[in-house]
DNA sequence: CACAGGGTTAAAGCAGGGTTAAAGGCTTTT
DNA sequence: AAAAGCCTTTAACCCTGCTTTAACCCTGTG
């Protein structure tokens, strides 16, 4: 597991990290948010842990930048504030956790832990219908024997109407689970994905991703009808 | 969503549950631990926000207690300690959250439905009546044995016709609660759903869809006749 | 028996999606 | 620093299926 840090206090980052990877953990730090953003597309580590105020780019701006990148990836963000709308704001961007200066570094380890095991340990990355199956790791489609590879919000996308197999899904909730927010363009990109979807899937007569007219879309297991 | 909160403090518990409610939450509240446990059990809810510091059961043993009961519902710790033994006691029994005194309700509401997100994604609204159901999520009518999909108008005018079973209903306040407004023509369209949906309910006979002449129409059990 | 409220069916109208291509952003390569 | 490459979004145009409108019929009530 690969844990990126982001902290501009250099003797408390390098304790931090030093804990965190005492416990096994792969650690990667910076030392501001631009230095973070490179080591994140580079490492693109499984959890982030950033200070919120940092020189170049505070942890907020950096989160959504990072937001945009992988919608599904936790923050925990670290700050010597307790202003509500500092808290509020991190909420927002969808803070998994909240730690505020200053902590024992073992709260942090705990809090880690629970996060990754309830984000990572639950979501298995294999999802499987009919003859088709989506290993989201490695962003790979196998359709009937036929291999494609996805780009990452066609596997965000497949991954969650797989995820919900036989359930009916809104345009809106498919749109803030996968893009992180809804507006009328995002609405037709998102028509854009499900066309190419299902492109992908014809290979597999068993699996149909069908349009509820005003709802939304379900991914289901065709009856052999007829 | 059902939300349990367990809060001695008289005045701030009620406030909270306002708070709460407001959001369009289903709220129980308890005043300790083991009235918590009670309507825990009665309720079944979705959620849990628990006060650690309460008279018969502090906040962590009722904890235990639910989790050993449902392994998978989520917590909300409230407590004035920032104390890190509490802290850490907390996140391993697993809280998904936790919240020191004082705080701001909305700071609460924020991560009440970040975590409600992250658990639940789909609400199964389910509504029967004589041996027919309706899954409104799936748009789908099981009238003895016969499956139907219905479109979204016909599907959120037959829940609302049977969420008020047995009850005489307007033709006005079935216009406002389903078209969102009430003139002759969309009238006219309401009339052509009636129609419809009686077909679809043809093969329960236990059902009847009647018209109130000049007032409006009643979905209701058939009582056998003669 | 008259007529207004509603039943039923078919046609019309329209909005929500389908599909494809081009534009726009980011990164990587040269 | 420009160019190339890859993905996502925007745009345009088309088509389909749902809702509404329309037309005609039936029936209960004064």
């Amino acid at each position: 597991m690969k844990v990126l840090i982001a902290e501009d206090d250099i003797d408390f980052g390098n304790i931090l990290s030093q804990y965190v990877s005492i416990s096994g953990f792969q650690v990667t730090l910076a030392r501001n948010g631009k230095e973070a953003w490179g080591s994140y597309i580079r490492e693109k580590p499984d959890i982030c842990v950033l200070d919120v105020m940092m020189p170049e780019m505070d942890g907020f701006a950096l989160a959504e930048k990072i937001r945009q990148n992988d919608p599904e990836i936790p923050f925990i963000f670290l700050t010597a504030k307790t202003l509500k709308e500092d808290i509020l704001k991190g909420l927002k961007i969808g803070a998994d956790d909240y730690v505020t200066k200053p902590f024992d570094p073992e709260v942090l380890m705990l809090r880690l832990n629970n996060i990754l095991k309830r984000v990572y340990d639950s979501t298995n990355d294999e999802y499987s219908l009919s003859s088709t199956s989506l290993n989201f790791n490695r962003l790979e489609l196998l359709c009937r024997g036929k291999k494609e590879k996805l780009t990452l919000k066609e596997a965000q996308l497949l991954r969650y109407l797989m995820a919900n197999k036989n359930k009916i899904l809104r345009r809106d909730a498919i749109l803030n689970e996968v893009w992180g927010e809804d507006d009328y363009f995002l609405g037709r990109s998102m028509d854009v994905f499900i066309s190419r979807l299902r492109k992908y899937l014809t290979p597999d007569p068993g699996i149909e991703l069908r349009t509820i007219r005003g709802t939304g879309f379900v991914l289901e297991e065709r009856k052999a009808e007829r």
